[in-house]
Order: C-alpha cells, then sequence, then structure tokens
DNA sequence: CTGCCGCCTCACGTCGCGTGAGGGTCAAGC
DNA sequence: GCTTGACCCTCACGCGACGTGAGGCGGCAG
C-alpha cells in the first residue's frame, strides 16, 4: 500500500540532507532498496526503519561505523536493540543531570566567591557514559544515589563579575547573622522569611531554584566543608542555622 | 599559590588531548596565558575555567566558532553564562526524555505489532533543541506537558522478530479478554494479577517497566486510537478494562 | 517542446581534531 | 659534564561526516 520513497522525500521526512542520504549509500550504511530504470534512489519501508535507527545512535554520539557495527551484528534483536537505546538514552540522561547539579553547584560557588581546585572543575567531564552498556547491571545500582552525592560531592567553577551579586549576598548573609545573634529560631516566621529570601536570590540571579533544588543546598551547606567553613566565617552555628531555616521554609512550603 | 600549568598537566586534568589544545591555541579558542623562554605553553587558572566552559559547551554540540562567539560576547555575563547553561541542560534533558518515551512507545507498538506511519517515526527527531535559548520564555511553559503528551502521542517503530513476543502477548491478551467476559473487576485481586502479568512480560521483553511507566502505557492505551482499536478488536471494553487494572495494580503497589 | 524541479555523479572544501616527522628542553642520574 | 628519557615545540598530512557547487539527465505541467 505504502510506495517507496525518493530521496527528497525521505530527507524532508528525516530531517536529513540528501547529501547525508548519498553519504550513507556511498559508505554502504544504508542503500536503498532499489532503484528506477534512470538510477533514481528508492526507499522502500524497511530502509526508513534503519534510518530510523541510524539517526538514533548518530545522536548518542557513534560514528557510523560503528552504528553500521551495531545494526548489522547478527546476534542482536530489535528486541536487543531497543533495550540497548532504552539503557543508553538513561545513561545520557544521568550524564547531563550530573552536569546540571554540577552547574548549579557552580553558581553557588561562584555566588559566595569560593574558590575550587583545577581537578574538581573538570570532574564531570570524565565519564565516558558511551561505553556505559557494556558494563550494564554494574552502574544500575550505583547510580541514582551517585546523581544524589553529586549535588553536593562535584563542586567546581568560578569566575569574576560577582562585585554586585556578593554585595547582595553578603548583606543578606549579615541578616542571617544578625538573626541568629538575635537568638530567632530558624524554623520561625522571620527565619523562614530569611530562607525564603536566600532562595529569591538565587532565582534573580542565577537560576529557578524550587524548594527541592533548595533542600539540596542546604543540604550541601552542611556537606561540603568549603561552604560550612564559608557561613561559620560569618558567624558561628550559621550553616546549621541557615540549613535549617531552609528545610523548614520548603516544608512549609511543599510540605514534604 | 597555584602555579602554572603545561599543556600535558592540564590534558591530563581536562581529559582532552594535547593536540586538542594546540588546536585551540592554532584557532585562538583558547591560548594559554603565557609561554617559557623556551616557547612552553603556561596555562593559568583562568585559562582553565575558559577551558571548562568550552566542553561544556562543546559537549552540547556547539562548533568551536559558535563557542568562541558565546564565550567573548562581552555583552553576556558569567552569571548569564550559568544560567544559559542550566537552561540548555534541562532542553537537552527534555529532548533525551522525549527519546526515551518514543522507545518506551515503540516497544510497545513492537510488541502488539502495530504499524507506524513513516512521519511518525521521525517525528521526535526534527526538533532542533540547539536554539531553545534564543526562544527562551516561549517554550518555558509548554514544554512541561508538551514532554507528558509525548508519552502517548509520539508513536514510531515497527520491525520483525515478535514471532515469539507477539505469541506471548496474545497468550496474555487471550487471558485478559477471558477474565472480562467471565465479569472479573478490573481492580480485583484477578485483575491486577493479570495487570502485574502485563508488566512483567514487557519487564522481561524489553525494559524494566516500573508502575509510573505502566501508568504512562495505561494512559496511552485509552488516548492513541491504534492501541484502543487493538484492544477493542480482542474484545469489546477491553481497552478500559485493562486501564483500569493497570491503575489499580499500580495504586496497590506505589500507593499513589 | 519547453521550462523547471528533482535526481544523478564527480569532486573539492570544511571542521575538529589524530598521527606521525623532525627537532629543541629540562631535570635526573651516571 | 654528559647522556637519557620524558615532555615540549612546529609543520604537515590524513580522516570522518558531511557541505557545496558543477555539469548533466529524467519527468511532467503547461
Amino acid at each position: 500500500m505504502s510506495k517507496d520513497l525518493s530521496v527528497g522525500q525521505v530527507a524532508a521526512i528525516a530531517k536529513v540532507t540528501v547529501r547525508t542520504l548519498h553519504h550513507y549509500d556511498e559508505i554502504g550504511l544504508l542503500s536503498p532498496g532499489g532503484r528506477t530504470p534512470a538510477g533514481y534512489r528508492r526507499y522502500r519501508d524497511t530502509d526508513l526503519d534503519r534510518l530510523q535507527q541510524i539517526l538514533f545512535y548518530r545522536e548518542l554520539g557513534f560514528s557510523l561505523e560503528e552504528i553500521a557495527a551495531i545494526l548489522d551484528d547478527g546476534t542482536v534483536s530489535p528486541t536487543e536493540h531497543l533495550r540497548r537505546q532504552h539503557e543508553l538514552l538513561h545513561a545520557r540522561i544521568s550524564h547531563l543531570q550530573e552536569l546540571a547539579a554540577a552547574v548549579e553547584h557552580a553558581m553557588e560557588a561562584s555566588m559566595m566567591g569560593i574558590q575550587l581546585t583545577p581537578e574538581e572543575k573538570f570532574e564531570v567531564f570524565g565519564r565516558d557514559y558511551q561505553e556505559s552498556w557494556e558494563t550494564e547491571a554494574e552502574q544500575q545500582y550505583g547510580e541514582s544515589d551517585a546523581w544524589q552525592q553529586s549535588r553536593r560531592r562535584t563542586g567546581r567553577y568560578t569566575k569574576a563579575d560577582w562585585a554586585r551579586i556578593k554585595a547582595e549576598g553578603d548583606a543578606l548573609n549579615g541578616r542571617y547573622a544578625a538573626a541568629l545573634t538575635a537568638g530567632i529560631a530558624p524554623d520561625s516566621a522571620e527565619g523562614m522569611a530569611l530562607a525564603e529570601a536566600h532562595r529569591q536570590q538565587i532565582t534573580d540571579a542565577y537560576y529557578d531554584c524550587g524548594y527541592a533544588i533548595h533542600r539540596g543546598l542546604a543540604e550541601m551547606y552542611l556537606a561540603d566543608e568549603r561552604f560550612t567553613a564559608t557561613y561559620e566565617r560569618i558567624a558561628p552555628g550559621l550553616a546549621h542555622w541557615l540549613h535549617a531555616a531552609i528545610i523548614a521554609n520548603a516544608e512549609a512550603h511543599d510540605g514534604s
């Protein structure tokens, strides 16, 4: 019922260029199922399926040679392909989420003017997510908490510019310290208002900081000694006080 | 306190090759802060910061030329960079999650032997996530439910091999139909056991199908008419029955 | 039969490096 | 003081995955 398609039609559907299809034909990665008498390429349904697979693996960073090897490996069934794709995607997503956490952490560090070691800055770039499918189950169980850990363990980044930002941060820090020494409880209305101001400053200056992320930051203030030290230097006990205020404020807002 | 670093040291830390650093120097993307009298490159801390930025954008698929433009654009502050990176990451993650949903959908389709149109197969590859930061707020609000929609709207894929898989699926379908005509309630113990068997088959044959994903599939059975039709053809009312059974089973297990 | 668009095959250009070739540098050990 | 070996330098060519014409045939609409 559905007839063959020309290069141009296939290119339009798959959103690749005609040249790309020519290239795939040249290197034998995707040869059309047939040709017209005049030599025009005619792509069949099965060719489209293969093209989709090719694009999928390509998007995940595989070379065309590798893709050919993957797709032409007779020992893996289509089912197995889908399973692999699912795994690869999750590995890639995890990796990007680590990067996102690293960026969030970097914003915090930049805001507070904390210096990070060179090694730390590149920690997150190391992982070769590409080969993760060969170690299948190994990281299946280690991964979800690795991602949670990365929120507080992987610190990085520093830069100029915080002239103004830092001033605002310092002003807020002063208000926290004042509240602390005045004996105001972190879970009081005033304490939570200050936590909310903290969250608001991050949102204004950097990124949309929801209560979940804010909790993560609070945990980090206690887990990462550089952050703890920064707050303790302002006023002894401030790291714990701010942590408690943020948690209380978050619970008051999203209730968990 | 921290001295300059040689190419080799920087390469080791950032996990790139020396050649890459040479290249970045050649094209003026990253020139070391200084040189020794003998001409050895010496990288300073600020160079490392820039390198990290470069690697970040590179990993997100930007060309070196684009990266240079981004980093040398004096109008964007470091703060703005972090914000952009955060956005880009989330856009990229959303895109991959759409792909993941598409793969899950494909597994379902393959399992049930449903044919998909060529256009559908490539639907998910279209979006140019690269440019998403230029339309910043536009999709800020449309995106989260677009991703939810994609679970049930974007269907794709088909392939051979389901000889065995399909037989197992057919067997299960027979049991559902039998239960339905026998008047067994979907939220009864037997109904939920069948839903659990359904989930188990997906897990065995394809991917780890948790209760959240299982719910998604159940919704899809009602939302995507091709799936609805497939079940209704087996027995009238089966699509709704199975949907109810899956939801009941999921609630019994994760309680929400 | 005349456009005109789409298809074909060369074939050279580009980007982001990889991979030597040929040679200088520098701290360590004999 | 001299050699050794690890590290650095600058060419310079090669490669993967296409981009980008050039020059020409096919097909069908007016």
